[in-house]
DNA sequence: TATTGTTATACTCTATAACTATA
DNA sequence: TATAGTTATAGAGTATAACAATA
């Protein structure tokens, strides 16, 4: 890691978008997209696989529909994500027996330990951004956008 | 605008993920995108033009290069970016006298005015994550992604 | 040799619309 | 009729690799 003082480092100078919060989330999730594949590419897993596992784990019997809402994504685009999470045996999909239209969908055991293993591969990835904000604006930053996700998904109905 | 008491608005429940930055871009980053679209359809340009079009503007005389760095995308996906803007007459290439393997970089006056058009387009779009968060904590949080994009881009070298 | 911009190409992600099976 | 999941399809966005012009 060697600092160098000839890059000038200065802050992007965003002209007329400078309050506005879209060009620097499209930034950062390029920036962290591409670094979550290089990391996450040996376990050959898309980059919101993770994402969808972990939700699922954390509400375990969900519906694909709830599932698909708290993840931010289509329902049809769902179901590719849950395909492939079943079909390499991580997640399981079984007929709800209250309301036979629906997935009721968990987590197996080995898709715990892939979890577990493809989050030190996120906590990496996400290391410089935590290094740099440090502990207590890492949790201010991740209430902030939490309150901004609650926003849009309001405004969304 | 209707207060509903019957949603139930909880917090996304992230599990394992809930002290990732990771899939909080990304679900705003949907959303956002897909208000956007809605938002600038009508306009025919693509959703990152206008960011594009701001860091043109805001640097002017740039190289292709250095614009793509700023805005954290591959040179290669630029040139498509300022070929759509050059075709429409909203910003101009033009070879450096002191280097003639670099583009000089300008918005014309035609492109500023779209650019304020759309500008007004942005900023509606944004508009429920500014009112929840008030004009103190929008900034901070701006503030904060800052800070992680410069972390993320000095990391990438 | 190295860098700027370009092209050709392919891949990831996501959405829309139409369908089925259940309700 | 309405909802949950599926399929087929299409589109936006981005990257990689090879190339020409210039340095």
């Amino acid at each position: 890691m060697e600092s160098d003082a000839s890059k000038p480092q200065t802050t992007i100078e965003w002209g007329l978008l400078g309050q506005s919060i879209g060009p620097r989330i499209r930034l950062l999730r390029n920036a962290l997209t591409a670094r979550s594949i290089s990391a996450s590419a040996p376990y050959g897993l898309p980059t919101g696989s993770l994402t969808v596992l972990a939700l699922i784990a954390a509400n375990t019997g969900s519906s694909q529909t709830a599932l698909a809402r708290s993840a931010g994504l289509n329902k049809s685009a769902l179901v590719g994500i849950v395909d492939e999470l079943e079909a390499r045996g991580l997640a399981a999909r079984d007929r709800s027996e209250r309301d036979r239209r629906r997935n009721s969908l968990s987590v197996t055991p080995e898709g715990e330990e892939v979890m577990r293993t493809l989050f030190t591969a996120v906590t990496t990835n996400e290391a410089p951004i935590r290094d740099a904000l440090g502990q207590q604006d890492m949790t201010l930053l991740l209430s902030l956008l939490d309150r901004a996700i609650e926003a849009v998904q309001e405004a969304d109905g």
